[in-house]
DNA sequence: GATTCTATCTTTAGGGC
DNA sequence: CGCCCTAAAGATAGAAT
C-alpha cells in the first residue's frame, strides 16, 4: 500500500524506522480491536518501538 | 474493505464468525511479521480461536 | 518532527468450488 | 473446511504543510 510496495526488510534509516513504526503501529492495533469484537475472542498483543516503548494491546471481548 | 462493510460487533452467526476469524487471523500475522522485520523491533501476539484454539505470532527480529 | 493528504497498494466480505 | 476470485473498503509510503 502507500506509494510504492515497500520491501520486507529490516529499514535502514532510523527516522524511517520510527515513522513506519508508528503508522503501522496503528494500523495494527485497529485490526486486533476488531477481530477481537467480531470474532468475541481473546487476544493480546504487545510490541516494543524501535527506541524501546511498550506498546499493549489487549482485546476487547466482553 | 470486501464487498460490504462490516459493522465493528460480535458476528452473531457462528460460522461466519470462524470464517471471519481465519481470514482476519491470517491477514494480522501477516502485519505483526512484516512490522516486526521492517521496524526491527519484538513483538508478540498471541489469540484465540472462536472455538478456543490459540495461535501465537513471535516477531522475527533478527 | 508531527500532522494531513492522497495515489497506490493490501486486505477482505461474499461467493463459488 | 480450505482454497480461489474479485469488487470494494482499508492501510499506508511519500509528499506536502
Amino acid at each position: 500500500m502507500g506509494r510504492v510496495k515497500l520491501k520486507i526488510k529490516k529499514l535502514e534509516n532510523n527516522s524511517g524506522r520510527v515513522v513506519t513504526y508508528s503508522k503501522r503501529r496503528s494500523g495494527i492495533v485497529k485490526k486486533a480491536k476488531e477481530l477481537s469484537i467480531l470474532c468475541d475472542i481473546d487476544l493480546i498483543l504487545l510490541m516494543f518501538s524501535p527506541t524501546g516503548k511498550p506498546t499493549i494491546c489487549i482485546g476487547e471481548r466482553r
